[in-house]
DNA sequence: AATACTACCTGCGTGC
DNA sequence: TGCACGCAGGTAGTAT
């Protein structure tokens, strides 16, 4: 469920909800969401330590603890819960934090794909999965000049490449798809035949849409995104992405459904066209 | 080195 | 109703 913003709406509320909050217990139900160390350690590692603040980068969330840093990536479905300890548990419910206060932080995930892993303090910026990330897509870290050097290196399709989260980090499938909409660029368009003109518009979406959907709360479609209670509200403002057929908002056009490295993309075939170039 | 493909999982909608 | 199949907000590992 999560890109950049649905993250950035979790961290908020898990920064109401457990910062402050000491582990008692910690219950691992499928041991595969543990990345390292391995589970055992992991579980006794935590306890006793206190939630001190919540951080993000990129789609990950930091958890920063005592004497450690927590990572944790949400992947398609992962999402927290709070509840009392009586609260029927969810058949998804693979992690269970239990605080002193008797409180209780679970992690659901149907798919099971996300992973956490156990770090020494202040790490968390250390590990590979972060080290590998590009820029926050905010104007102070994300840069035109590095963006159009980047995209110069790769004659991929420009949906893929800005996915793989390199160049900037945050874009997964709803929002590459507004971006380039907003952009007015052809997903499969070859990153380095982009027009500088249109490297500098790419830019400016992907800040713009991913800064809007943060204050939206992020997006709710299908899998109700709650961080920690509410779903979000940007899906009233999608203009492409889950709306096959409908019109294009700035052209009339029906918006097109095709796939593109192997995710389902949505494009307006009149704004957003290949453009033979080299 | 860059790119492409596959694995990891479950649930839901569709079409036969 | 049952079943096969494709699809779903993401990465990480492997092959080419």
């Amino acid at each position: 469920m999560p890109e950049l913003p649905e993250v950035e709406t979790v961290r908020k509320g898990l920064e109401k909800l457990v910062v402050g909050k000491t582990i008692k217990e910690v219950t691992i139900l499928w041991p595969r969401i543990i990345e390292s160390p391995v589970v055992e350690i992991f579980e006794s590692q935590l306890i006793g330590q206190t939630i001190e603040k919540m951080e993000r980068r990129g789609k990950f969330l930091i958890f920063k603890l005592t004497n450690y840093d927590m990572i944790s990536h949400l992947r398609m479905e992962g999402k927290y819960e709070t509840h009392d300890p009586e609260d029927q548990r969810d058949k998804h419910t693979h992690v269970i934090f239990t605080f002193t206060d008797g409180s209780e932080l679970r992690y659901l995930d149907v798919r099971k794909f996300g992973r956490m892993v156990l770090v020494d303090k202040d790490q968390g910026t250390n590990y590979k999965g972060i080290l590998a990330l590009g820029p926050e897509p905010i104007p102070s870290q994300f840069k035109l000049n590095e963006f159009r050097l980047g995209l110069k290196k790769h004659h991929k399709a420009i949906k893929p490449l800005l996915l793989d989260q390199r160049l900037v980090t945050g874009l997964g499938n709803i929002y590459v798809d507004e971006a380039l909409w907003e952009a007015k660029i052809y997903p499969e368009q070859p990153a380095d035949t982009l027009k500088p003109k249109e490297v500098e518009g790419l830019s400016y979406a992907i800040i713009d849409v991913l800064g809007r959907a943060v204050e939206a709360g992020g997006t709710t479609i299908r899998s109700y995104l709650n961080a920690l209670g509410e779903a979000g509200t940007f899906q009233i403002s999608l203009n492409v992405y889950g709306q096959t057929n409908n019109p294009c908002p700035r052209c009339g056009t029906p918006i097109k459904k095709i796939k593109v490295a192997q995710r389902g993309t949505h494009f307006c075939p009149k704004c957003q066209t290949l453009k033979v170039r080299n």
